[in-house]
DNA sequence: ACCAATTTAGCACGATCGTTCGTTCTTTTG
DNA sequence: CAAAAGAACGAACGATCGTGCTAAATTGGT
């Protein structure tokens, strides 16, 4: 492996971390560039642009959420536990990834509400292919029968994606304790009605 | 009424615009003093600080808030009309205000999630004490038969939060056309158990 | 061990940030 | 109308931002 890559792959691993912390717009070259004890030019030597930093530190973040939240679900029982492992590894997974701030990908949003360019559109992108993943899963709990027949996959994803995104404001921001049991609380009632078969 | 007071309205007006089109952060004051016609020191001089700006803009984001979605509900029956009388003010009250971003408090979540700070103390006590009279307005239609006995208030607070925070990232961030029907299907749903006296 | 290529450091630039200061203009008061 | 008070301006500050350059150091192949 050469050398540029593997101070890259550095660089990459010091970035998400940061932006788990303060978000995309807290990295900024000069601190990462003291993470990773470097110089801020030789730093940017490596992409050329402050946005190509940031879009390679998101595609970095989804490899890590793709390892560390969907692929661990090949190996459950297809249906509802398939889809209450994902909850589950979606809701700690800044923390299982090895990160200590939140989520970036919701951390992310705020900061490119407005405007354009290519960062927020990866990032709604990103998404809306999870969403879909989300939607699948649902469906396929459905024809299981771990969820009602009647249900709107696309309703049941949005609520679900709610209660992740409730759950990073209560406790990242709000710091309650009570965060973790209102999520889990939450997914047990937005699937109430599971094993409805008589 | 001096002059005085009355540029600083001006001022705090174009600053809670500034705010939910662009975050907290966004308040920059160079920009802000362009809006208003003044010089950036001359609208410096009203506040002493960025920081006093900003809470300054939070207080009257505040009011505008209890004016637009909290105060109407006075005039509304008790119990579960008046608690989606709330909600339904709720989701659209930057409009309704004469705001043209999104709602400025969602907004600045992100930005004050690390580090401490009285911008930071004043959010969370204005979310706390929200969905303290969310809680109560919940109580108040369990008492009207409006929802069943066995809801857990804090539970419902927590996910009608929910319902709206993934409204503001719907409708903001990923600009669907959906958000509103998902928000309101999301309240009839959460709510689902209305009138269930025999 | 040498040479070529890659990687990093060093330095400086224009821009923008929040902040401060002294001055000038406008409003309020006696 | 004159004097005191308040409001806004204009210029400048130190700091930090992202971004270019060029030169030195380090690496990998032969």
């Amino acid at each position: 492996m050469a050398k540029g890559a593997r101070t890259r792959a550095t660089i990459l691993r010091a970035a998400v971390e940061t932006a788990s912390l303060g978000g995309f717009v807290g990295l900024n070259l000069q601190p990462l560039a003291d993470r990773v004890g470097m110089t801020k030019s030789g730093l940017y030597a490596h992409f050329g642009s402050k946005e190509a930093l940031q879009l390679a530190t998101l595609e970095y973040a989804t490899e890590l959420f793709q390892s560390t939240v969907v692929m661990p679900a090949k190996t459950e029982a297809a249906g509802l536990p398939r889809l209450a492992g994902i909850y589950e590894r979606w809701l700690g997974w800044p923390a299982n990834a090895g990160l200590s701030g939140q989520c970036p990908f919701f951390a992310a949003v705020v900061e490119f509400d407005d405007g354009e360019g290519p960062l927020r559109e990866r990032l709604t992108r990103l998404f809306r292919d999870f969403r879909g993943v989300i939607e699948q899963l649902a469906a396929s709990a459905m024809r299981h029968g771990h969820l009602p027949g009647s249900t709107d996959v696309a309703q049941f994803a949005h609520e679900l994606l709610a209660l992740r995104y409730a759950h990073h404001w209560a406790a990242g921001f709000m710091r309650e304790p009570a965060a973790l049991q209102r999520a889990r609380t939450g997914f047990a009632r937005l699937t109430a009605s599971v094993d409805q078969r008589p």
